[in-house]
This record gives C-alpha cells, sequence and structure tokens, in this order.
DNA sequence: GAAGATTGTTGTTGACGACAACAATTGCAG
DNA sequence: CTGCAATTGTTGTCGTCAACAACAATCTTC
C-alpha cells in the first residue's frame, strides 16, 4: 500500500481475547483515516520536532523563533500587540521575554508614549543571532520539503495562508 | 514569488519608540510567513478549538476520540499496541484509559496469552456511544470544509497521509 | 476627578509529551 | 530447567503550553 490507505474495512477483528499482539503497523485507524485535524496534528508533531532538532545547537524553540521574528520585522511593539498577532496569551509571554531577555537578544524599553507597556526591540547581538536562526529555519524548512515535496509543500503553505 | 516568501523587508520600521500603538492586524510577520511549521501550528489550533467546541456537548476530546475509534476498529488490543499506533506515551494512554473506563465506554480484559497486557474493548454503551461521537466529528469535519474548502480538505488530507 | 478599561505581571489549573523507576510476567541463553 | 534480559502496565516527576483569574499601575472617558 502506497500511503492513502483510507480502507474502511474492519480489518481482520482479532475477535477473541488477543489472538496476536498485532505489529502496531497493521493496525487500521479506520474513522481516523480522513480526519484533517489527526493529520495536521501528527504533521505539526513530526515538523517541530525537526524544527526543534534542527535549531538544537542554537537551543531556540518554535515559539521563541516566532517572538523574535516578529519584534525583528516590527520594532517597538508592546508586549499586548506581539501576543495577539502570534496567537499567543500575553501572560505566556511574560515568560518568554524574561528568558530572550535574559540570553540579550531582547530588551523591554519603557515606553514614553504608555507607561504601562514596554516596546521591544532586537539587542543588537539578538539582531546577528536571528540571521543565524533564519539560516537554520531554512535548512529545517528544506526538510519539510524532503518529506512532504517541494510542490505540496507550497501548496499546503496556500491552502493555510489564512491561519497565518 | 510564491509563498516562498522569505521577502527581507523592514516594513515600514516605526523607528523611534512607539509611534503608534499598531493595530495588531497589519503587524508584518515577515520570514514568520513562509514557514510551514508556523501555517500547520495555527491551524492546528484552530482545528481542535473546533473539534473541542463541536463534540463539547459530550466532552469528548480528539485524543480521547482517537483512543475510542482504534479500539473500536481492532478490538482486543493491548494498550502498547494502542499507544504505539497512536503515537501516544503508554504512561499517558493509562490515564486516559482510567477516564474512559470510569465513563463505561471502555474496559480492560485481562489477557490469557500474555497476563501482563489487557485486551482493550468497547463496551456496549461505548458503542452506540462512539457512534454518536463519529456522527458529531463528521460535523466538525464539514466546519473545516468550509473554512478551507472542499477541494483544500482533500488535498491537504493527500498530502499529510503519511503522517497518518 | 471618578469609573472603567488596558498593560504587564503573578499564580493556578489542566492537557500533553518525555523520562525514570517499579512489579509482574514473558522470553531467551546457557 | 534456571537465571537474566526484555516487555507491559503503572506511578511519579518535570517541562511545555493554553486558559483563567486576580492584581497594581496607568490610561481613557465622562
Amino acid at each position: 500500500m502506497t500511503a492513502t490507505a483510507a480502507q474502511t474495512r474492519p480489518r481482520k477483528r482479532s475477535g477473541n481475547g488477543t489472538a496476536r499482539p498485532a505489529d502496531a503497523d497493521e493496525i487500521g485507524l479506520d474513522a481516523l483515516v480522513g480526519h484533517a485535524g489527526y493529520a495536521v496534528r501528527r504533521f505539526q508533531i513530526w515538523i517541530f520536532q525537526d524544527f526543534i532538532r534542527t535549531l538544537g545547537d542554537v537551543d531556540i524553540r518554535p515559539t521563541q523563533y516566532s517572538v523574535l521574528t516578529v519584534i525583528g520585522a516590527n520594532p517597538g511593539l508592546s508586549q499586548m500587540a506581539v501576543a495577539k498577532r502570534l496567537g499567543i496569551e500575553r501572560a505566556r509571554l511574560v515568560h518568554l521575554l524574561d528568558s530572550l531577555e535574559q540570553r540579550k537578544y531582547v530588551k523591554r524599553v519603557k515606553s514614553k508614549a504608555d507607561r504601562r507597556s514596554h516596546a521591544l526591540h532586537l539587542t543588537s547581538q539578538g539582531e546577528t543571532a536571528l540571521a543565524k536562526f533564519k539560516r537554520l529555519a531554512a535548512e529545517h524548512e528544506r526538510h519539510v520539503e524532503d518529506r512532504i515535496g517541494k510542490e505540496n509543500r507550497e501548496q499546503l503553505l496556500r491552502i493555510l495562508a489564512g491561519f497565518t
């Protein structure tokens, strides 16, 4: 079988208690195949693992990368704005920024316009680091291409463009 | 250029500290657009939220649904086999089954062939319940179609079939 | 100026993945 | 057959992440 299983066959039905251990490779997923959510979840786990592994040397996780990227592209944003844009809760962003600030990639500048908020900026160290992260992220993206194909990856990005 | 953005345009660069609050809708993601992992993560969050909401009345989450489906399609499986097939750790499956067994959807039958393992089965109550869950899951799947389009959903399933 | 909203912060809860340890049981080497 | 390694289910801990709630400081609005 290729990959497009989707065979709605009740499969062998071990029937009695435990005829044989079942090889885990031959277990039918039945209705699960055909659910977009399941496929997407499994793919997302794989893709994140590859990202984490590829950026393992620099110890940057996907969420951290997204925060750095957004700040790098839009210096001076408030935490609220970054959180909203990335779909992160502002409570969660606090810890993320604590870590990134500790590592000297980001600095929180007290905003003069609104003294409640912080203007977020990359440090110069953060900018050069981000450049390196982007190179590694591009390498990761190549792994995705190797796994699902160049055209499929582009198709995927097109289909899901509305969620970014 | 198609989707492989990678446009290295610093965007408007608010420059000074905080020229204006930035509407969160006009914040550039820059390099983030073009990363499959980011789009997939956002989509996966959306799709899970819809699943949880659609199956909210019956209080079934995606992982629980996947476990019930696999057991329903392959009665008599061991916990190890289910865990391997779904990519769940067996330690985690213990709690999932505790919950599902408490709700009388699943029963653990002591296997005679291998007295270490349990043969997993749906109760009759579990079977009728699963039938209802599947109807609700189909409704959820229709929401996905409404969101990304019928053809795109099928394309997506085709692309990601290798991960199920 | 007072009331209500917003921003950053702290804390709690619950789902989830990764690991480590353990008892009971099985399988295998010798 | 015996003893040792491997497997299965279980318990526990740790770290990540989303969802909330509460709070002080500050802004906005009337």
